[in-house]
DNA sequence: CAATAATTGTGAAAAATTTCACAGTAAGGA
DNA sequence: TCCTTACTGTGAAATTTTTCACAATTATTG
């Protein structure tokens, strides 16, 4: 009963960035794709990316479909039209990381960032459908306007429990972090997004969490400055 | 002449955040934890966290100290104070990442995300100095009330090499992104945090970017969700 | 003081992931 | 038609990372 459908956690990733990727080329009129080429923009080398790709073609059809396995995702050879067709790769990345079906989302915290992910393109192309976002403050609420239906704080279980609302993208100031989250789970949330400067606690290992951390990117970054300063000097 | 200073990026990952919440322990008046308790925080195995940790004693001193190595980051056993301090752990985690002399940054963008970075408690702890904030529109720059000295765009490059800014924090709208990250890379810097949703190239591979994607967090988490559906129903 | 309990540190084994190298493929000339 | 060129796809090797298992350590309890 062994279940050969989950990804690589890496791989996983990296397909979920390149079908972002793949979004903006298409918009750019281009038709296909090679390896190398994704290999510069994404900074993945391109065996990697070929690799990853490799995976798509596992569970395409039903089952033992037999005749003609050949058939890969992209199309060796050089010359115009070679390497990766951008839209059929696009559907077979949307398919096997499940994005085919729209998700809904909220938002709780309007203060700066709130409004700045509420102003975001995403939300308009139809993958993602922001249903609701919420703020304590009622001042706030009356202020925005915005296609986005606004609720107060309190309605947050009752409005998440209705839509079923899938994802939750936490923009409260880090104090109301850990509450909110234990909110969202409670009625049901399936994952989170958060950016509040907190270490969330969900005790449910259903939902999944991400973190979106400045402090924590700085960190790193610098952490990979300081080696590179440490090669230099000795 | 096999610089062994570097760390495997996972473990460097980990370490770059773990040294967050450490800061946020100290706060909270603790003195030491366990690597269990660090791993229920994390959500990272507590093996590999102590594993992580043993990287830190290799380049402790100087060199080949010879007389009683035992010493161990962490204390064994049972009862209080037992496990990591947090205050000698930290500081070490900080001098094997070079996060001991402060960096400075600058941030380009002043919009609503801009300004949520511009207000966040981080620039006042003194590890990083955010020491310009730059925006096109003159009327934005004159609204804004901050301690942090904000200069129009066009002084960019002139501000990064007078003050050897570092990391540079793009919070632009899309379409200027590539263009600021240019001039940064033009002037000197030496790491981008790119928020704008778009995939930057930057030719020089002495520069580190970090991308942080709203698009692609939302597709991870909803391919993480998609997985869990598939193992669930079959 | 001995036994207990909780904890670190780590070499070695296992697992996961990346890299390699090249056979196979097809467009576009020559 | 036959090279040449620029690709993909992939099994196997190499490398990296994680996991394991347990000896060593020490506060606390009886
Ligand atoms: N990770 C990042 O990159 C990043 C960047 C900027 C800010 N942040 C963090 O994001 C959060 C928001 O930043 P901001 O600048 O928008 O803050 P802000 O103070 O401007 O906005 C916070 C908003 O949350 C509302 N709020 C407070 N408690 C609430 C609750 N219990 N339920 C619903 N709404 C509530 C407030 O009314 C306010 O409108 C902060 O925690 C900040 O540290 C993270
Ligand atoms: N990754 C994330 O989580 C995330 C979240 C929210 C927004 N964003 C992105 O961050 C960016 C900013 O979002 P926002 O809501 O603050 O947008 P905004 O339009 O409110 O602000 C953009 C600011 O940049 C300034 N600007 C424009 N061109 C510039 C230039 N060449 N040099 C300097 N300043 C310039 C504008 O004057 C404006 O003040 C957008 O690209 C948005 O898509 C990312």
């Amino acid at each position: 009963m062994k279940k050969d459908s989950t990804l690589p956690p890496p791989t996983l990733e990296r397909l979920a960035r390149l079908y972002v990727l793949l979004g903006k080329l298409q918009n750019l009129g281009l038709q296909a794709i090679s390896s190398k080429r994704l290999s510069e923009l994404l900074g993945v080398p391109d065996h990697t990316i070929r690799k990853d790709l490799s995976f798509l073609k596992e569970g395409q059809g039903i089952e033992p479909f037999a005749e003609k396995e050949k058939a890969g995702v992209g199309k060796p050879g050089s010359g115009v039209g070679r390497g990766y067709p951008l839209e059929s790769l696009r559907l077979l990345i949307g398919a096997r990381l499940g994005l085919t079906h729209p998700r809904t989302a909220c938002l709780v915290g309007l203060g700066n960032l709130g409004v700045a992910i509420l102003n975001r393109r995403i939300w308009q192309e139809g993958v993602y459908r922001l249903v609701a976002a919420f703020d304590l403050s009622e001042n706030r609420l009356e202020l925005l306007s915005t296609k986005i239906p606004l609720y107060h704080a309190r309605e947050l279980e009752r409005v998440v429990r209705n839509y079923r609302i899938e994802i939750g993208i936490l923009t409260v100031p880090p104090e109301a972090a850990q509450e909110t989250a234990d909110r969202l789970v409670h009625a049901g949330i399936r994952g989170i997004i958060n950016f509040a400067p907190v270490v969330l606690t969900v005790k449910s290992n259903r939902v999944v969490v991400r973190n979106v951390s400045l402090a924590g990117e700085l960190n790193i970054l610098s952490a990979y400055l300081y080696q590179q300063e440490e090669e230099t000097h000795g």
